[in-house]
Formats: C-alpha cells, sequence, structure tokens
DNA sequence: CACCAGGCAAGTA
DNA sequence: TACTTGCATGGT
C-alpha cells in the first residue's frame, strides 16, 4: 500500500471495488426513504432497520407526509424492530416538525440547500449527528460530504493509517482533503468500507482474507 | 448464555 | 476536554 494519502485511497477503493464491484447504495426508493434509514440504522444491524422500513411501508407510511402527522408514540410500533424505537420514534418526529415548521414542509428545499447550509441545518436537529447528517447529505441530497462511520474508523486505524484518536471530522477531512468532490465515487467508496467491514472487520474478527489482504492482531 | 450492530446525547469529573 | 452510560431489538 502507498504511503502517499491519496494514492493510498485509491488504491483501497480500487481494490475493494475490483472485489465487490458496484454495490449501488444507497439502498432506498426515495429521499425520504433515506432520510429514515439514517436514523434507523444508528448502532443497528441493517436487517432489523430494513424490517422496519417494510414494515412502515407495508403499512402506507413511508412518506414525509404521512409520517409527519403521527406523534413519536405512534411511529414507535411501526419501528420497533430497529430497537432504540423510543428515541427513534422521536427523532424521526423532531426531524418532521423540523421541515414542517422551518420550511414549510418543503423538503426538496431543504434538501436543495448549500451543501454546508444543510449539514449544519441536519446537525442542529436533536438526534442526528455527524454520520447520520453526512448519510443525508450524500445520499438524500446527492451532495459531495464523506460518510465515515464505525467501519471507516476500524479499517483505516487498524491498519495504522489514521491514529485511533482521531475524531469524525478529522476523519472526514483525511478522506475529503485527498479526494475530489464526486457524489457517486464518494457514495461508492463509503458502500464498499461499509460492506468489507461488515464481513472481515468486525468489533471482534479477523481479517485474514480481507480484499484488502490485511492481518490483524485483534 | 454473552456479545454485537452502518450513533447520539446527556451526565460526570 | 475526555470518558461513561442509556437506549433495545434481533442475529450469531
Amino acid at each position: 500500500m502507498s504511503t502517499n494519502r491519496k494514492e493510498l485511497l485509491r488504491e483501497v477503493y480500487d481494490k475493494l471495488f475490483a472485489f465487490f464491484g458496484p454495490l449501488g447504495w444507497w439502498p432506498a426508493e426515495t429521499p425520504f426513504e433515506v432520510i429514515l434509514g439514517a436514523i434507523l440504522t444508528q448502532n443497528t444491524a441493517w436487517k432489523n432497520v430494513a424490517a422496519a422500513i417494510g414494515n412502515l411501508r407495508s403499512h402506507g407510511m413511508l412518506s414525509f407526509e404521512r409520517l409527519c402527522g403521527l406523534s413519536a408514540q405512534e411511529i414507535a410500533p411501526f419501528i420497533r424492530s430497529s430497537g432504540f424505537y423510543n428515541q427513534k420514534a422521536k427523532k424521526i418526529e423532531t426531524f418532521c416538525t423540523h421541515i414542517l415548521t422551518k420550511w414549510g414542509g418543503g423538503l426538496g428545499e431543504f434538501l436543495a440547500q448549500d451543501m454546508e447550509a444543510l449539514r449544519a441545518d441536519l446537525l442542529a436537529i436533536r438526534g442526528i449527528g455527524p454520520e447520520t447528517a453526512d448519510s443525508i447529505v450524500l445520499y438524500a441530497a446527492f451532495k459531495p460530504s464523506f460518510v465515515v462511520d464505525t467501519y471507516t474508523y476500524r479499517i483505516f486505524s487498524r491498519h495504522g493509517w489514521v491514529d485511533e484518536s482521531i475524531s469524525y471530522e478529522e476523519l472526514q477531512d483525511y478522506f475529503m482533503g485527498a479526494m475530489e468532490p464526486d457524489v457517486p465515487f464518494f457514495k461508492e467508496f463509503h458502500a464498499l468500507l461499509v460492506r468489507t467491514g461488515h464481513l472481515y472487520c468486525r468489533k471482534t474478527a479477523l481479517c485474514q482474507s480481507c480484499p484488502l489482504n490485511v492481518f490483524f492482531s485483534q
């Protein structure tokens, strides 16, 4: 692997893309579905999120218009399988209320903001942290903010490519400071890192067969 | 049975 | 600033 950051990132991407091929993230039909998924997947296995979204869909509740009329108490039963359902129901309610009161229900206008303004707006909403915000910016608003998640951190820190004490913003800068802003590329890169982490870089799992060809001591 | 999953906010020192 | 804890279901 290269010691030059720009070349290293390209090399990692190319190896993963060659191994997995295009993953076509985010798995969602609409921007609002991306937003729901981004909130529901917080510290939760995607399988449980997919069940929750399927549940909303089968009840005809998978739209901003239908969901923004419900209270957290009414939302919670639909998303039970995603875990932390009381907190997440409140987060969804808070998000919908924000769009309703600050944007007159104009979800499209909200997402059409300048990238920095949108990210700041999202982060000001209770329940939306940096990863959720960046996921929404990239996959729902199609603006080039690189998404950092636990697998991104784990893969890069275990290789010694970044320090273990690196912060979210610093790790995001590590990527964005060495890559041209490119929405399809950012989408695919994050998807590849999550897939790699899911298969080869879990909390307590060795990675001898990882496509990056690494050998972890832990 | 224990541990973990595509985080975040609030509390403590 | 830098830890720690609560949140919760479902899979391994």
